[in-house]
DNA sequence: TCGAGAATCTCGATTGTCGAGACATTACAG
DNA sequence: CTGTAATGTCTCGACAATCGAGATTCTCGA
């Protein structure tokens, strides 16, 4: 009835997978009394402690693509949580810098540990090469939506 | 720094295209004056169209993980938009059939068309084989969420 | 020193979401 | 056939996440 293009497919299949991952985030928050953002939200403050960037308001904010009273509201919202604290930048005293507390690594993992444990099991079912090839795969796909988003970006604050 | 294991960087590398993905959907969001879940539910219908699957109010709600309330306030959206119209099922006069208007596929392509297009475009620099272990890849990784997805459901169902 | 710009926060209004429950319809047991 | 349970959708009231506009505090270059 449809697709005989295998690359339409894959579009299809990548999608569906999204779905199905931001539905789990949506569960997960449920289930812990936060809202979707504030998963995405952990998300990135993970990465971010994860990777050495210093996180602020601002920052988490551009990575949500919300505005600043929004990014406000959010982080009150973690901070009443206990997963993260503000705390002044010595250096430029405007910076608010969030500290991701234990509690929120806890939090984080007790999602993401199971999930992250089954996928990279499955991944035991191709060799190196293969990964390999599916790593390309998912770089070039992101890169394709970061593109296009900045692009758009740019076309609307043009106005 | 980190991920010398190569699941793992894959595992971030597909939550990275989500988050890309996502992103961009709300970007289209604002920009269209419709709401995230909007796109969402946009996604699923179009979806429905193309497999011929006759979508409801409940489906709906299912599909995005809405309760009732929220999918009447939702479907009153789109049809206010001009994206679908109701109409009553004959068989059974309980429910409600969601008609898809051209509208609505007119606004789905301006968003997904081009970014479908670039991402099939960029499949050109894999050849079948790849593009078939990149699909086996995917598959997996769906599959996962959406097992782990229906255990958790079935748990908290159960209280 | 002064002014432009940056980072964060406050305020008021809008609105999407939820929980509980109403209503109509269908399915099924007796 | 009849009454009862289950299903699908919608209504109502309350809550809270988000937004736009603007205030505040601070940095940095002229």
């Amino acid at each position: 009835m449809d697709d005989q293009d295998p690359g339409l497919q894959l579009v299809h299949l990548l999608r569906a997978v999204t779905v199905e991952l931001d539905l789990l985030a949506a569960e997960f928050a449920g289930r812990e009394g936060l809202h979707p953002t504030d998963v995405r939200a952990l998300i990135h403050l993970l990465d971010a402690g994860r990777e050495g960037v210093r996180a602020t308001p601002g920052w988490l904010g551009a990575q949500l693509g919300v505005n600043s009273a929004s990014t406000t509201a959010l982080v009150d919202r973690l901070e009443r949580l206990g997963l993260v604290r503000r705390e002044r930048d010595t250096r430029d005293r405007r910076r608010v810098l969030l500290v991701v507390q234990d509690q929120a690594v806890t939090l984080g993992w007790s999602f993401f540990g199971p999930l992250i444990h089954e996928m990279v099991a499955e991944m035991r079912a191709f060799d190196e090469t293969e990964l390999a090839t599916v790593r390309r795969f998912l770089l070039a796909m992101r890169d394709v939506a970061a593109t296009r988003r900045r692009a758009q970006q740019d076309s609307s604050a043009r106005r």
